[in-house]
DNA sequence: TATTGACTTCGAGTGCACTCGAAGGCCTAC
DNA sequence: GTAGGCCTTCGAGTGCACTCGAAGTCAATA
């Protein structure tokens, strides 16, 4: 019937300056006008024309980090996030580019795997030798 | 007594072309020659100039690749080649470069996988939707 | 002998993801 | 009312690890 306004957090209203966003997030104050730059983000003024983040915002940029720790390219978030802002029809889409970066991500955790057992072959039977 | 010269494979003697060493390691010309350049590597040299690998060199490139296939620095691994040119008494140095190297990529791999998890999280929760 | 093609050196260029600096605006505390 | 500090935009700079191009050399083949 009407807008349940009461009952649901609030994630849509301005609040927290860009020193806290960084503060709490991990990313610098930089990389977040950075990030707004090339368009992962939008975030609103105040009066001032200073950022003030949503905490839909925050949480879209914990989102970006997750995706970067897993070394997706700026290009793909950039990607994602376009079809986030076209709207509900860009689901499968979006979905199909999470699990092929999924896949990418498996394939580099097997790579890192057998790589590291080459190092640790190296520790334990040579001492660190100048051969493999 | 005498070296034993007919016993061991023969690793010191150069055969190979640059050509055949990237086709076999996958590591492009361009790129050998760049290790070469900073310090990783000392190719010999047939009486043309051309680059000659033996098979130590050709051993030393794969396990270069392992290392970067971690993510070890081309710093680190410059660190790591200097020791072994410096003898064995660098042994205990170097060991304790790549344990420590070890321990870098297992904290990678924790946060591959924890940054992972919430992509999956994403992909069946929400199916690619817009918050985290 | 002429051409082909792989090799050489050297310096410069590329792509990525930040990272920084300059110049100035606005709010608060004294 | 002014000093301090955090904010703004813009463009430029950084670091890493390659990657490429130009100009030339050399040896094998037609």
């Amino acid at each position: 019937m009407t807008t349940p306004e009461l009952d649901l957090p609030d994630t849509t209203t301005p609040t927290e300056t860009i020193a806290e966003v960084a503060a709490r997030t991990g990313v610098s104050a930089h990389t977040l006008r950075y990030y707004e730059r090339i368009g992962l983000l939008t975030v609103p003024r105040d009066h001032a024309g200073r950022r003030l983040y949503t905490a839909d915002d925050v949480d879209r940029v914990v989102f970006i980090t997750r995706l970067r720790q897993t070394d997706m390219p700026i290009r793909d978030i950039q990607r994602y996030f376009t079809l986030v802002a076209e709207g509900a029809s860009t689901e499968q889409e979006r979905l199909e580019l999470l699990l092929h970066h999924r896949e990418a991500v498996q394939a580099r955790l097997d790579a890192l795997h057998r790589a590291l057992d080459v190092v640790d072959y190296k520790i334990t039977k040579y001492g660190g030798s100048a051969r493999p």
